[in-house]
DNA sequence: GCCGTTTTCGGCCCGACTGTTTTCAGTCG
């Protein structure tokens, strides 16, 4: 068992806890122990047994420690299991609305709206219930719950289930890992690849295909590999198993297809299963234009399926239909097939090509790690330099910095920078909110002390269309402001993007000179795909950061850097992939 | 429930906004 999962099993407990109204600090005690198990380095299933050891972590004490080595005996935890047997397995998931708070799952369960009804019901019992409830007017007189709460509650209900049975990319990449990881330990199966939108680094994955080859998956001799797969220890529940495939979801409920190749067409079927469907319906009508037929078994002779033209390999299938490979995340059919055909595929930014990271936070705000924690994490990742970005003040739960800290704190950013004798570069900068009204959070001269100044909307996302763009593009007429944070805010699967006009935003960006970010944090990368194409033609700067709040979470920007693929993206369109010079000398000029 | 003590109790991040109130509870970041 991982330490996700105890945190998982430790954070659900908590909010069970609130909802039933316990005590507010025992809640939280039990939220830091879930952070704690999320962030510690030593593996909470191996040392469950030294209670001695577990106290050692800061978070854990005596009733925590016990907590963890009943979740490490049984598997769950008992007090988290009856909560969820009073209130119904689904009032998790209710959670998850907007503007739906724990007091409020009480207010509907003590109304009756909710019930817990048989403990076999499945999870999304109690979203059914509470939309069935909405539209009976069952809401109506209920205190706090006017018409435009029980409509924001409608709302959130039908974007939920919009996104429903999707994943963020880390999430399903981290399963992966751990799946292939897993199979990987029969001997006979020796290579495990994701295909499907994983592999073209789509944002969100609806489900995990991934590709085993090896002798154990030659034709007709796959039994005790198939059996191999089906003891995963992860899997929750089977839906079909045969001889090339198998199929399950894990407990985090996303489905997991394994199919099982002969090395011989492991190409053509990695290259079919990658997809876009798209893609594949052009490569194939392309395929037939030639006299051939592509399928997830091989690329063939028309006439004679049983001649072979390729298959081991994606290289050879495109070679032989007159084209280059290319990078999955261009696989969507835009226009990557013509080009791929004439030979001319542009060379897409790779994440070896990036020199610095200019978006992150420490211990000064709401970061877990300090300035020289992610100074080393910058060396390991063999970054040129960094730039630390603390929030400011708006944002009082983040601890965020007024002026006087800010310049405190640029003074300890200098001396972190100094000490790096010149290995690393440290830029001193700010994460500084864009108020309401399109001002910044901190006065100028404060400003002009930093060599990035992101700005970025943190708060009233509900503004119209119009007061957001008229804010943004205030905002970054400030002549101190260098980078657009985040642009348009969302939060995949869990908040939309905010109104905003992109294209005029986007427009004034590229006049003024201000970069845009690709804000690479997983369940962000905002500027999306879509939105990164339309920066590039309207000519914006473009920065991608890691936005990392832990010296542990710069390697995520390798899942910003796939978006910036599949925008067609090249390393001369992207600042940061320039020296420190070269990225200041691109950086707008300071006033 | 954890922690650190002024060592066995008392403190534990908080400000803004919203929708519902008629003085505030709940949610969010």
């Amino acid at each position: 068992m991982d330490n996700r999962t105890f945190a998982r099993l430790l954070e659900e407990t908590a909010d069970l806890m609130e909802i039933d109204g316990a005590d507010s600090f025992r809640i939280r005690s039990y939220r830091r122990a879930a952070e704690a198990a999320e962030q510690t380095t030593l593996d909470l299933s191996a040392i469950a047994g030294d209670a001695a050891r577990l106290l050692e972590i800061d978070g854990i004490g005596k009733s925590m420690a016990a907590r963890i080595q009943a979740i490490a005996a049984t598997g769950t935890l008992e007090q988290r299991d009856e909560l969820l047997r009073k209130y119904g397995a689904g009032v998790l998931e209710l959670l998850k609305l907007p503007g739906m708070g724990p007091k409020t799952v009480a207010l509907l369960w003590d109304a009756g709206v909710i019930a817990s009804g048989d403990s076999d019901s499945p999870s999304s019992n109690s979203i059914d219930q509470l939309a069935a409830a909405i539209e009976a007017g069952r809401l109506n007189g209920l205190p706090r719950m006017g018409a435009k709460q029980i409509e924001k509650l409608r709302k959130g209900i039908e974007d939920y289930r919009r996104s429903a049975g999707r994943f963020r990319i880390d999430v399903a990449d981290e399963q992966a890992r751990q799946i292939a990881a897993y199979l990987k330990k029969f001997p006979g199966i020796e290579r495990v690849t994701p295909a499907g939108s994983l592999r073209r680094g789509r944002e969100t994955v609806g489900d995990l295909d991934l590709l085993a080859t090896g002798p154990a998956c030659a034709a007709g001799q796959t039994g005790p590999a198939v059996e191999h797969v089906a003891a995963y220890p992860g899997l929750h529940d089977m839906i079909a198993r045969g001889e090339n495939k198998v199929s399950f979801h894990v407990e985090q409920g996303l489905q997991v297809d394994v199919r099982l190749l002969p090395g011989e067409s492991y190409g053509a079927a990695l290259q079919y299963f990658t997809g876009s469907k798209a893609h594949n319906v052009a490569l194939r009508q392309r395929a037939l234009k030639m006299g051939l037929t592509l399928s997830e078994w091989a690329l063939a002779k028309l006439d004679d399926e049983s001649v072979v033209v390729a298959a081991a390999t994606e290289e050879e299938i495109y070679a032989a239909l007159g084209m280059e490979w290319m990078p999955p995340e261009m696989r969507e059919n835009l226009g990557e097939i013509e080009r791929s055909a004439q030979h001319d595929l542009p060379r897409v930014i790779e994440a070896a090509d990036m020199r610095g990271d200019v978006h992150m936070h420490t211990t000064a705000s709401d970061g877990r790690s300090s300035i020289r924690e992610m100074a080393g994490a910058a060396l390991e990742c063999g970054y040129q330099y960094i730039a630390i970005t603390d929030h400011s003040k708006n944002l009082a739960m983040t601890n965020g910095l007024d002026e006087k800290r800010a310049l405190e704190h640029i003074r300890k950013i200098h001396e972190v920078d100094r000490a790096m004798e010149g290995r690393l570069r440290v830029f001193a900068g700010i994460e500084v909110d864009i108020l309401a009204d399109g001002a910044l959070d901190l006065a100028d001269e404060v400003l002009a002390q930093m060599e990035v100044v992101i700005a970025s909307v943190h708060t009233r996302f509900e503004q119209s269309r119009e007061e957001m763009t008229a804010r943004v593009l205030r905002a970054i007429e400030n002549p101190y402001t260098r980078i657009l944070g985040h642009p348009t805010g969302r939060l995949l699967l869990r908040r939309e993007p905010f109104a905003l006009d992109t294209g005029a935003v986007l427009k004034r960006a590229a006049e003024l000179g201000v970069a845009v970010e690709h804000n690479a944090a997983p369940e962000r990368l905002d500027l999306c795909d879509r939105d990164l194409r339309l920066a590039k033609e309207l000519g914006c700067k473009i920065v991608i950061n890691s936005d990392s709040h832990d010296a542990r979470n710069l390697g995520k920007m390798g899942y910003g850097v796939r978006q910036l693929k599949r925008a067609w993206l090249t390393a001369e369109d992207v600042l940061n992939t320039r020296d420190a010079k070269g990225f200041l000398a691109l950086l707008r000029a300071r006033p």
